[in-house]
DNA sequence: TCTTGTTCCTAGCGCTGCTAGAAAGATCTG
DNA sequence: CAGATCTTTCTAGCAGCGCTAGGAACAAGA
């Protein structure tokens, strides 16, 4: 029994180095730096060790995107709580998501742009995601009068989301930045 | 002086022959099918000679954006055209870029998802890119009030980008996106 | 101490984007 | 028409990728 616990231990250990190094890596060096072997390397063990705790590359981006959720959904809610009106959690929230998004864009990137298969829009969506919907969600109920509450967060987040990719991918102005999040906030808290 | 000439014919010849080639087997494979290699044989000559025409596949996908845009821009300006009304302008011109991005991924991607260097939002983009953005501008144009236009198109544009991108990867459920398009349009075209 | 079962690594497959250097072809000169 | 030149194009290969089969090394129970 002890022996197989420890056992467990360790490979759980193991896993959550390897999605360390992997969170790592992307974060100084970008996802394209991510490979299987250097990952590997930096864990100090063979590339198909890694394939017995992960299917693949993209699973093992899929688990840092579920962790880097959760620190999203924490830096979300804090800045709604702290604000002091509806108006103030709404502008807030919008803040701390264009901030996560400029400071860590590996983590952004692995939550909302890289095709990994992770169950969106579903109850089977990981708690972190729902965490960081529900976030989301808080903020704008306020605003949502006749309309339904999902789909307008839905909208509005869609927003920020465009708002930020096209930026950081230099199809948008950076400097103008807050000036077209001031406007989005406009149209959706009237 | 004719021989040149003639040379010179050959190989633009040949450049559209490549970009042709690209965005056909992009649009039925997807961009992870178009390699050098099958490129080349696509269009019967060597893999070298791909990179005499264009400098990477990187510049290659980007030619592709840029012939794709003209297409997005006729689109854009048909459905504009076509509209009664400011209103209904803005929501053909809404539901048209849909479209595009629902029956051309593969074009949607390369000009406004995949990481490729077109200048966007410069006097140096290109003319295609600048007409797509100059149909959304006058359309957004009669919503504009104290806002800045330029802007305001930007903040527009993201919040579509996003409902497309997001629905696109499984991140938001596609059969509400008429509903989210519209709420989307409630909020720009009051 | 030997056998069993697990864990882990070495080596390699088929692919990628890209390029050096040789071969082949077209063009101009004697 | 023959030979030299210059351009174009191809063959072959590099270093890297994600991923995996098969055997070596190790730990556990008899």
């Amino acid at each position: 029994m002890s022996i197989q616990a420890r056992r467990e231990r360790e490979r759980a250990e193991r896993e959550r180095l390897i999605i360390e190094a992997a969170r790592e890596l992307a974060e100084t060096e970008g996802w394209e730096a991510v490979t299987t072997r250097r990952l590997a390397e930096r864990v100090e063990y063979s590339q198909p060790v890694l394939y017995s705790h992960f299917k693949g590359k993209d699973a093992i981006m899929a688990a840092v995107a579920v962790e880097g959720c959760a620190d999203l959904a924490v830096d979300l809610r804090a800045a709604r709580l702290a604000a002091g009106s509806p108006e103030e959690a709404l502008a807030g929230i919008a803040d701390a998501y264009s901030s996560f998004a400029e400071r860590r864009p590996a983590l952004y990137d692995a939550i909302f742009s890289q095709r990994v298969d992770l169950p969106f829009a579903t109850p089977e969506a990981p708690p972190a995601l729902q965490a960081a919907f529900g976030e989301l969600l808080e903020a704008v109920r306020p605003f949502a009068g006749d309309d339904d509450l999902g789909l307008l967060t839905e909208t509005w987040w869609s927003g920020l989301h465009g708002l930020v990719t096209l930026m950081r991918d230099g199809r948008l102005p950076r400097e103008a930045h807050s000036r077209r999040v001031a406007i989005l906030l406009n149209r959706f808290a009237h």
